[in-house]
DNA sequence: ACAAAAGTGTTGTGAATACACCCATGC
DNA sequence: GCATGGGTGTATTCACAACACTTTTGT
């Protein structure tokens, strides 16, 4: 930081990647672009690009978000700060940087291939097969971090749209983490978190064609749950790509972008 | 990421800054450097550096961790990436994208003004006067980062020297959170969880010149803590720079380094 | 009537708290 | 003896898991 001729150091890219989850027909979902050009030419990968020079990282989340997904107003949406990986080759064609985010959305349109992706679709999360660059990485960091996050924040919500059910709410637990849950604990949990969920009074709305209909919710004020709400010992959803060893560097460094 | 002249952009300079806690003196200290030049000349600011181009932002920290400490050995030390700190004016002089990183020494050396800082010095965390750039923001993140780490992983052994009494293990988490801790409900819940600690058969030391000798105890292999310590509700060790909220978005973009 | 989904109640087990108490050492 | 810090025991409270049961809808 003390001399600083701009140009003494061979230019560093910084690109900002986005792991976007939805929960959406059962099952986990991941917003992935074709890629049209070397390097990985026709792998999946995830959305992402350029840092602009006047834009912060999440700035630039946001605004590559918006063009991804199609959505004219991601203002409201969950966007957090994943890690940053910097491996020297991670890239093959020069040094890029890549902060990662991830955004939860509840309920999203179709993504046209908006921006230079040359196809965007929602993929199942289970069962893809090897992306492009590091995103694998990326992607399993992302996942973690995720299901690590709905013990003990009320992020569950932004998986939901506005009104939701409190059993739509279990089923992004389960989704995530890959196993079942009590319903009648789960519900209880939930309830008893000043914040987490408001009840809309007088609504209720069916939910699989049969069944007593269920009562609508809100997402509520409060942003931490104490008590956390522990995923079961039993069934890690599905484990990250290397075990988390936080006595040694649990700091991704991944290879791509 | 599909053009790629190198020289597009205006360049990015990628810097790593450190949050190096460590705990003495029956306080919370860091590491800071007084800035010789401006801008912030005469403030205290965290070690850092530019990341070399052949160089991953982990292996710069730890490059720069062991030429700010003076350390010989830094290869077993507690290193965790923090976060991306990436707003445009966070540099008067040029964009500079930070990629923070904590550290946890215990019983460390005074350290010696290697490397380009002017002095460096291990100072109290409370009561320190205003950082340079955005590092307040850095060191208030790292600080609640640590905090929160504390209760579900064993990352409290990382601040003990090699053989270490219960008595100064629970000294970490009453120094870190800021909280008085019962201690025979400690003592069991720490020798409750299988691989936190593993004693040392006969091993005895006296700690504050009276009263009983303390059993001596090393770390263990476990790396997570479950169930977790939790740090009791009603006292934050110290809240963080601004509240986080799950909902919106919590990633720090802090303005410099 | 039956299936499916929402919602309520109950009970046992384990963890966390808040103490009281004993042990070993230096002064 | 007394202060200081290490170590043990115990009772109360609370959270949670498991599971039985009731309610409301569609077919």
């Amino acid at each position: 930081m003390e001399g600083y001729d701009k140009y003494a150091f061979e230019p560093f890219a910084v690109t900002v990647d986005l792991a976007v989850f939805t929960v959406r027909a059962g099952g986990l979902q991941v917003l992935l672009i074709e890629r049209g050009q070397e390097p990985y030419i026709g792998h999946w990968a995830l959305p992402g690009g350029f840092v602009l020079p006047q834009e912060s990282a999440g700035t630039a989340a946001r605004r590559e978000l918006a063009e991804e997904t199609g959505l004219s107003d991601v203002s409201g949406l969950h966007l957090e700060q994943l890690c940053t990986y910097s491996e020297p080759d991670r890239d093959p064609r020069m040094r890029v940087v890549s902060v990662a985010y991830t955004a939860l959305l509840p309920d999203p349109p179709e993504p046209r291939g908006g921006g230079d992706a040359a196809s965007a679709r929602w993929l199942a999360y289970d069962g893809l097969g090897p992306l492009a660059f590091d995103h694998d990485r990326i992607l399993a960091d992302a996942h973690e971090r995720v299901g690590a996050k709905l013990e003990y924040t009320c992020l569950a919500t932004a998986f939901c749209p506005p009104e939701f059910t409190l059993g739509e709410l279990q089923q992004v637990y389960e989704t995530v983490w890959g196993t079942a849950l009590d319903r009648p604990n789960f519900r209880r949990k939930v309830l008893a978190t000043p914040g987490f969920v408001e009840q809309i009074p007088g609504a209720a709305r069916l939910t699989g064609g049969r069944g007593k209909p269920a009562a609508l919710y809100r997402a509520g004020d409060a942003t931490a749950l104490h008590p956390p709400l522990l995923r079961p010992a039993s069934a890690p959803a599905r484990p990250p790509s290397q075990s988390p060893s936080p006595s040694s560097n649990p700091s991704p460094e991944g290879r791509s972008s």
